[in-house]
RNA sequence: CGGGGCGUAGCGCAGCCUGGUAGCGCACCUGUUUUGGGAACAGGGGGUCGCAAGUUCGAAUCUUGCCGCCCCGACCA
C-alpha cells in the first residue's frame, strides 16, 4: 500500500468562508473540501467528505445487518405506476422529481421506496412462513424541496438508508419496530451521537407509530422538549427479545416531542430541573403502517387460517448524508472540526516539518507504516508549506490526533502528539506516541 | 410558496449612486531569503463584470426581462 500523502491527495482546503454557507457544519465542509456545490442541494463528495460518508453508511450497516436486516438496492428511477396505485403520484406534489422518457413513459427520481418494495414484495410472498421479512438499501433519494439550505443537512439529493419490513400481524410488526428502535440508538452511539427518541407525527407516509431521532444542536430545525434523562442514557446494545418491549419503554415513557407534537400539559409534568428545551436534528425517522400500502397494493399472503392477510409494514429511514453535517454540528470549535473516531476520514495525521530532510522524512515514513499497520490508517503531510499552515489545515479537517515530526524534536527521541478534541499535546518518543494513539482506536 | 438580499478572478470583497473600457486581500506561478502555529520581498498569470435585449458616441455602472444562489417564515431523512 502506498502512503497516503498529501501531496497526492485532493484536499482543496479553503482559507476564507464561503459566504453562502451560515452554519458551521456548512461551513467547515466546505472550507475542509469534503463537499463542493452543484446546485441548491446537490453536491458533490470530494474525497475527504465521501470518505466520512462511507464510514457513516458502514456503521448503519453494520448495526442494520445485527438485528437481521438484509441488504438490497433498488433503483433511484421509478416507474410512476407503482404510485399511481397508492394514489402517492398525485399526493407526493411538487416534491417529487417527475421525467419522462424517450417514450413519454411517466418515471420519477424517488424520493422513498414504499411503493417498489411493496410490489416486490407481492411478487413473491405468498405464505406467513416466509415471514417475518426485514429489508433495507443504502441509496441516493431527490425530494425537489421548497428551500434547501444548510448544506447537506437539507440537500435535494441525500444519501438515506431506508428499511421495510413485513410482518403476519400488529404484534409481530411491533416486534420488527422495536428492533429497529434499539438498532437506531445503537448506531447513533457508534456515530458518537447522542439522540433522543421523540413521538413524531406520521406525515405523509401515514400509519399511526412513529418516533424521529434528533440530535440536540443549536442550529437545529425543530424546537424540541423532553425529559433530561433521555439524553444520557447510554446505548442498549444487543437486547434479547425478551426484554426488547421492557428496554423500548424506558425510552418512550419519559416525555419526548417535538414542537408538532408538543403539549404543554403533558411537559409540565416533567419535574422542573428535568424539563429540557432545545433544538434538534432530525437524523432518523421510523414508522408503522400497518397495512395501508398493502392493501392499496394487494400485497397478502396466506394466513394458518388459509386466509389471505395484507401484511403489515413499517419503514425506517436514517439521513446517511445528513449526518455527516450532524455530526459536525456536534463536534467542532473555532479552528475546525472534531471527527469521532468512528467516523474520521483518517484516523490520525502525520505532520512532517521539514520534508526533505533525510531522518525527519524517514521517521514520518516509519510511523506512518507502523500505524498503518496497527490499522489506523493515517494521512502524511508531506507537503513543502510551513508549520503554521500545516497545524492550522490539520485541526481544519479534524483528525482526532496529530503527530509532529520535526528536527529540533528528533535530535532529542521525541514527537509531538496533538490530541484534537483538548488540544493537548505531549511530547514522547515515537514508539510510544504509535502506542498511544493504537490504543484510543481499541 | 410568501418576504428580503446577492451575482465583478478559485475564495472574500471594493467599484455602480454621479456611465469613459476593472481593482484590492488571500490563493496560484517564478526567483531569493526563510521554515516548530496560516512568512517576507521582487516579478508574474488569470475576468465575455450571471445571461439577453434596450438607452447611449460609449454600459460592470442606467432600464426591462430572464437565469442562478443565499437568508427569514409555513413542510421533510
Amino acid at each position: 500500500m502506498p502512503l497516503m500523502r498529501l501531496s497526492n491527495y485532493f484536499l482543496p482546503v479553503l482559507k476564507e468562508t464561503p459566504a453562502d454557507a451560515t452554519i458551521a457544519s456548512h461551513q467547515f465542509m466546505l472550507r475542509a473540501g469534503m463537499v463542493k456545490q452543484d446546485s441548491a442541494g446537490i453536491y458533490i463528495w470530494l474525497p475527504l467528505g465521501f470518505k466520512v460518508l462511507k464510514k457513516i453508511e458502514q456503521i448503519v450497516r453494520e448495526e442494520q445487518n445485527r438485528i437481521g436486516a438484509v441488504e438490497m438496492l433498488m433503483p433511484t428511477i421509478q416507474s410512476a405506476n407503482h404510485w399511481k396505485e397508492t394514489g402517492r403520484y398525485d399526493a407526493y406534489g411538487p416534491e417529487m422529481l417527475r421525467i419522462t422518457d424517450r417514450g413519454d413513459r411517466e418515471l420519477l427520481y424517488g424520493p422513498t421506496n414504499e411503493d417498489m418494495i411493496t410490489d416486490m414484495f407481492r411478487s413473491y410472498v405468498r405464505s406467513y412462513k416466509d415471514l417475518p421479512q426485514n429489508l433495507y438499501h443504502i441509496q441516493w433519494k431527490f425530494r425537489d424541496e421548497r428551500r434547501p439550505r444548510f448544506g447537506v443537512m437539507r440537500g435535494r439529493e441525500f444519501l438515506m438508508k431506508d428499511a421495510y419490513t413485513f410482518d403476519i400481524d400488529p404484534e409481530a410488526s411491533r416486534v420488527a419496530y422495536n428492533k429497529q428502535f434499539i438498532a437506531y440508538l445503537n448506531t447513533f452511539a457508534r456515530l458518537g451521537l447522542k439522540a433522543v427518541p421523540m413521538r413524531a407525527d406520521t406525515g405523509p407516509i401515514g400509519g399511526d407509530l412513529s418516533h424521529e431521532f434528533l440530535i440536540l444542536a443549536e442550529t437545529g430545525e425543530s424546537e424540541v422538549f423532553c425529559h433530561k434523562d433521555l439524553v444520557d442514557m447510554s446505548a442498549p446494545g444487543v437486547v434479547s427479545a425478551a426484554d426488547l418491549q421492557d428496554v423500548v419503554n424506558t425510552r418512550t415513557s419519559l416525555y419526548a416531542r417535538t414542537d408538532e407534537m408538543h403539549e404543554a400539559d403533558e411537559f409540565a409534568k416533567v419535574p422542573e430541573d428535568k424539563q429540557l428545551t432545545a433544538r434538534g436534528i432530525e437524523v432518523g425517522h421510523i414508522f408503522y403502517f400497518g397495512d395501508k400500502y398493502s392493501k392499496a397494493m394487494n400485497a397478502s399472503v396466506q394466513g394458518p387460517d388459509g386466509k389471505p392477510h395484507n401484511v403489515m409494514m413499517g419503514s425506517y429511514g436514517i439521513g446517511v448524508s445528513r449526518l455527516v453535517g450532524g455530526i459536525i454540528e456536534a463536534g467542532h470549535d473555532e479552528n475546525g472540526i472534531i471527527w469521532p473516531k468512528s467516523v474520521t476520514p483518517f484516523g490520525a495525521g502525520i505532520i512532517n516539518l521539514k520534508v526533505g530532510d533525510e531522518a525527519v522524512d524517514a521517521a514520518c515514513e516509519d510511523i506512518y507504516n507502523q500505524l498503518s499497520a496497527a490499522g489506523i490508517d493515517p494521512l502524511y503531510d508531506d507537503k513543502n508549506d510551513r508549520g503554521g499552515q500545516k497545524f492550522a489545515r490539520m485541526d481544519l479537517i479534524g483528525l482526532p490526533y496529530q503527530i509532529t515530526i520535526g528536527p529540533r524534536g528528533l535530535k532529542n527521541g521525541v514527537v509531538d502528539v496533538k490530541t484534537r478534541a483538548t488540544g493537548e499535546k505531549q511530547e514522547m518518543s515515537p514508539q510510544a506516541a504509535i502506542a498511544f494513539i493504537s490504543e484510543q482506536f481499541v
